[in-house]
DNA sequence: ACTGAAATCAGATCGGC
DNA sequence: GCCGATCTGATTTCAGT
């Protein structure tokens, strides 16, 4: 793993760039006392680092079509561990853990309907080793961000 | 809400954009069949009408010094419905999610060892109306995506 | 490691199709 | 609604400190 220590203006700009990573870098470095050049190398060491990722767009799930939000128990009588590829092939899951616990992935889900998120238990019967489901279906999302880099 | 109807140009734009919000509008406009400012202008009326927020970073929680991921199930002895900003004042945690079932709120928090999640789950009971928490710790991430606009 | 300027390239606007 | 061109402004590089 790549060696750490984020200082004060590395996470400054993280966290500037999760609010906007479409500002100008003249914008970026004015906020953290920086030249755009300067800010420019520490965002692109933060990238090549692997810090910072992809930059990508926010999408709004319900301009999408997609209402419904559903968390998953999937219970299982095998061991899961190899099984990230078969629950990736299902589009509807936009996440997949294993768990301690007495159910061993839980996903979350998001599909248009209930109907919908019942066809996507279906398939999840179809995986290997699956023994059972338990969704809790969300009633409000009161807010889902990234992680802070201020903890 | 705005007048739906995202043609399959526009999906497609979508899913390029959630892959990389950096390239250029005319690679872009290649992909789908496009002139860049044609592009520019699809996505300049997809920004003004929701369906895509903000353009932000990915950031390895690894690298934030995040190791430990866990959801939270909180029960809680009164109505949550307006706890919201309770919740999003404690920055451990990414997600909150009224839910149908026993407990009524489901919460996903990152944080940088154990202890912190039992100090996480020990600023949650000092929220109104918490009664109870039950956390589940991930042991393997197999995967985290954004919504899938092919769905 | 940051600055400031220079060169290149992409974003944004607009008239016309 | 899309094209093509133009102008503006940001990205990227680099020599200097």
């Amino acid at each position: 793993m790549a060696s750490e220590n984020l200082d004060e203006t590395d996470r400054a700009l993280i966290a500037l760039l999760q609010q906007d990573a479409g500002q100008a870098y003249a914008a970026l470095g004015k906020a953290v006392g920086l030249s755009a050049g300067a800010t420019h190398d520490r965002v692109r060491k933060l990238r090549e680092r692997g810090v910072l990722r992809r930059t990508t767009v926010e999408v709004d799930p319900a301009a999408l079509g997609l209402g419904v939000l559903a968390f998953v128990m999937v219970d299982s009588s095998a061991w899961m561990g190899d099984s990230a590829e078969a629950f990736a092939a299902i589009p509807e899951i936009e996440e997949a853990h294993v768990i301690a616990g007495s159910a061993s992935v839980l996903v979350k889900v998001r599909t248009a309907t209930t109907e919908r998120l019942q066809d996507v238990l279906r398939r999840l019967y179809a995986v290997d080793g699956v023994s059972g489901t338990q969704a809790t279906v969300v009633l409000e999302t009161f807010f889902e961000r990234p992680p802070s880099p201020g903890v």
